[in-house]
DNA sequence: CTTTTATATGAATGAATGTTCATATATTCA
DNA sequence: TGAATATATGAACATTCATTCATATAAAAG
């Protein structure tokens, strides 16, 4: 038994009723780029602290230590997943968190790895 | 203005309050991992499909349309970070989320992309 | 005990992605 | 107007990662 659809063994009934509950492709699509924000060290570490200020990118530069090259592109990337929204003063840009899901989001996943949910083996 | 560190223009004070609030590096790596899991379609389905049933592996490969040996990688993976645990009956292994943090963070992702949270550009 | 079946897994491959480097744009200041 | 500064961005490079393929393991059935 290997190859795609060569499935035998199979409970019908179940696959039948879970199919029809399935999100749509489309929307797990969306789902998961939403989520790949999340999946990145310093896209993390940006969202955590935008929970506390609205920063501009040379903040968040000398906050996380990095490059201002790296972190204004991650910026642009959590400015199209809606993330982050952008005001611009003078020369100085100002990020700041875009809706309170990313804070319910980081929140539930913080819970998890506190009750023991971490990388194993 | 262009290498790491040398940011010239900082708001010192915002920096250094936000500085004292940031969770760990590690907890952040911990939670980098944690969404990473979250972040690919076929794990996200997988997810989806075993929100409604405890299901083996040739349900959700035939469900998912996909190859066996690809998702039993993908459950591997999902064990890994503790979001699913499974249970050996006879050949067939059944599998579960292991708990409800995973429901409510999709739920909060889905409610996010609901309200115009797609990826835009 | 041999065959079949359900699942697991290591290696290889191709695609996706994060950072760097160089440079472009835009705004302020002299 | 010209220099300096804050940010953005394209291309290149290295790394990560998902799937495939081949095969291993383990349980059931004959």
């Amino acid at each position: 038994m290997n190859g795609k659809c060569e499935v035998t063994l199979v409970h019908p009934e179940v696959v039948q009723r879970v199919e029809s509950l399935l999100e749509s492709r489309e929307k797990i699509y969306d789902l998961a780029n939403c989520f790949k924000a999340f999946a990145d060290e310093t896209r993390l570490r940006i969202m955590n602290a935008l929970l506390y200020d609205t920063l501009c990118v040379c903040d968040l530069a000398k906050l996380l230590d990095m490059t201002q090259s790296a972190i204004s592109h991650q910026l642009q990337y959590l400015r199209q997943v809606n993330f982050v929204v952008s005001q611009k003063v003078g020369k100085v840009v100002y990020y700041r968190l875009a809706d309170d899901h990313i804070e319910q989001i980081i929140k539930v996943g913080l819970e998890h790895i506190e009750e023991g949910g971490k990388y194993e083996r």
